[in-house]
RNA sequence: GCGCCCGUAGCUCAGUUGGAUAGAGCAGCUGCCUUCUAAGCAGCGGGUCGCGGGUUCGAGUCCUGCCGGGCGCGCCA
């Protein structure tokens, strides 16, 4: 339909000016009523290199429309320039119909043009359990993909875990520390090692399944005094996870040496540790909806060889040189504001070295376009990332990276903090014993990526009004209660309802709730277009709306057997509308409640 | 210090890339259940869009300078 007033108003303009760039053209609707259906502002764009005033402009534009074969009615002048259309009466009933005869598919959209998309999302690191900011990148990053899915893009979700490097180490040396106190000896966890508690019962399990025969009997090598090697820093932070982490342990002081023996085992416990972590997060994640089409190991990229072939590649273009007795990227060359440590002194791989790595790999893979979602507290990394990515001769423009503001958990007008150190730490799965999937997911995805966002626990938990989950919900199911009676009386349903006589929904709220839900194939193109899933709650919200309000004013098993029959109709279309965007959110839409 | 994000009703936030009279929920007040789910509907009150300049037919939106809050600037990950 935008289309034909397109093309309507193109024909009509070409008698009059000549080419004209239609990027600041644009039709839309209008907030208000009074000012039609669509608008456009082409009279006032075009008004300086015409040389004429808008108005003459739109009445000339208005003159030469030609709206035969069109929903277009008729076209009117209005405030300093606009031209407003208004539809026929027709295109309502011929919206429900749409609707109707789309089900399911209703809403898609064909913008994506096929293209292949990688999200990545969440990406904690397998050192712990997830936490509460990790349910916000899930909920909006599996989301996003499906808004992207419906907008026509073809979609790919993955979760990178970082099983490599220093932190693992620090991982295995925890684990062996939780394992000597299993074992009833006096140890103490290293500086820098992680605190957490859940360690002791992978400690358990470790024995429990390879009992401890094969451990080396030298004393830790960060207890001892004759240190040999200077050990990297050691500070398990965040990595590329969610953020949110602000009291991780500091680096450790003291001196580390490297005995081979012990190396191995740590890294045999880690290895323990990482396999459980990560499924107990996967478990987490397949109960809040989120599926991912891979698990992408970072130990797979290290063992092809992928870091030094970054590196090698990196040298043979000329981006890389050495300097302090470490390998640089001349990054500042792509617009970095200073160079990067690849290789450090001590032989190893700073982060972003596996990271390009991987992003190589993606590329490799065929995608189109990559997004990353982020944690706030990793800003400026995409500046590397890209400026790396460019010197091996990617387009940096192919990788897109979202940072996700940080979470707020409110809890009796109360802020919850989020503290590892003051045990305050709130873990995903007991934040889902708390707060239902729907509602997480919905709080989660309420506001936009870029803004800070308190979670109210005590709203997410009213299973009662105010809760704007609920009330969407509510809309859904009782929909589906009147389609319950309607069959016990013998009434219409399912594909019977095609052939209802659908101009007889004359009263406004009925026209404002149709108008309402002709609206969600733009939202999702939008929504994709724009990468904000967040327009999905608020549409939802606007239809429920609508419904709530048709439902007060129209009666819809009443007397007139055709208009019962055309109320019937639009029940399904909002029921189908309904049902369509909460699957996008990844929200149950439930027969009754 | 440099870079980025945010600042809109008492509170939490939208605001369709510069459009017409700035919106919603919560909180407050007032009405509406003999009939399809009142987990609902209708209405009222509530604003210097942080502050000052600028750009133009037109600015919450763009530019600039301040103010306030957040985050980032490692041979950490």
């Amino acid at each position: 339909m935008s289309e034909a007033l397109q093309r309507a108003r193109f024909a009509g303009d070409l008698s009059l000016a000549r080419d004209v760039a239609p990027a600041e053209i644009y039709v839309e609707r209008p907030k208000d009523r009074q000012h039609g259906d669509w608008a456009t502002n082409a009279a006032m764009v075009l008004a300086r290199e015409a040389r004429t005033a808008p108005r003459q402009i739109a009445e000339a534009v208005v003159r030469h429309l030609d709206s035969t074969g069109t929903l277009v009615e008729r076209a009117e002048v209005a405030g300093p320039g606009f031209i407003n259309f208004f539809l026929k009466e027709t295109w309502l009933a011929e919206a429900v119909r749409a609707i109707l005869n789309s089900g399911p598919d209703y809403g898609k959209v064909e913008s994506g043009r096929g293209r292949r998309v990688l999200v990545e999302f969440v990406s904690a690191n397998p050192t712990g359990p997830l936490n509460v900011v990790s349910a916000r990148h899930a909920a909006v990053g599996d989301v996003l993909a499906r808004v992207l899915e419906w907008a026509g893009f073809i979609v790919d979700r993955e979760f990178y875990v970082n099983d490599a490097g220093n932190q693992v180490r620090m991982l295995g040396a925890a684990m062996d520390v939780r394992v000597r106190q299993q074992l009833g000896e006096n140890a103490e966890l290293p500086e820098g090692a992680y605190p957490g508690e859940y360690l002791i019962d992978i400690a358990r399990q470790y024995l429990a399944e390879h009992g401890a025969d094969d451990r080396p009997q030298a004393p830790a090598p960060w207890a001892g005094e004759g240190a040999g090697q200077v050990a990297p820093a050691a500070q398990p932070a965040a990595g590329q996870d969610s953020g949110g982490e602000d009291d991780e342990p500091a680096a450790p002081s003291q001196k580390w040496r490297r005995d081979p023996a012990y190396e191995a085992w740590l890294e045999r416990l880690a290895r323990f540790a990482v396999e459980r972590i990560v499924a107990e997060q996967q478990a987490v994640l397949r109960e809040y909806r989120v599926e991912f089409d891979r698990w992408f190991h970072e130990s797979e990229v290290r063992a092809a060889g992928g870091p030094e072939n970054v590196v090698e590649r990196l040298r043979h273009a000329g981006h890389a040189y050495e300097a302090d007795g470490a390998v640089w990227i001349r990054s500042t060359s792509f617009g970095d504001d200073k160079d990067r440590v690849l290789v450090k002194r001590d032989g190893g791989f700073t982060y972003i070295v596996p990271d390009v790595a991987y992003h190589v790999n993606k590329f490799e893979r065929g995608y189109d376009h990559l997004i990353n979602l982020l944690g706030r507290d990793h800003y400026g990394y995409h500046v590397r990332l890209k400026a790396a990515l460019a010197a091996l001769g990617y387009d940096p423009a192919a990788l897109e990276i979202i940072y996700l503001q940080m979470v707020h958990l409110v809890r009796g007008g109360q802020e919850v903090r989020m503290s590892k150190r003051r045990g305050e730490f709130v873990a995903m799965a007991d934040f889902l014993k708390e707060v239902s999937v729907d509602a997480a997911r919905w709080f989660f995805l309420m506001r936009s990526t870029d803004s800070e966002l308190d979670f109210d626990l005590d709203l997410a938990n009213m299973q009662t009004s105010d809760n704007p989950v609920y009330y969407v919900q509510y809309a859904h199911a009782r929909i589906c209660s009147i389609f319950r009676q309607a069959q016990a009386a013998g009434l219409p349903v399912g594909e019977a309802l095609r052939g209802a006589p659908v101009e007889k929904l004359t009263e406004e709220p009925e026209r404002e709730l149709v108008r309402k839900l002709a609206e969600l194939p733009d939202e999702v193109e939008l929504a994709a277009e724009r990468r904000e899933p967040h327009r999905m709650t608020r549409y939802a919200l606007e239809v429920a709306s609508g419904f709530h309000s048709f439902y007060t004013h129209c009666r819809v098993l009443g007397d007139d057997e055709a208009v019962t029959a055309a109320r019937l109709a639009l029940c399904a279309a909002t029921r189908q509308v309904l049902a369509n965007v909460l699957a996008i959110m990844g929200i149950r839409a439930p027969e009754e409640m």
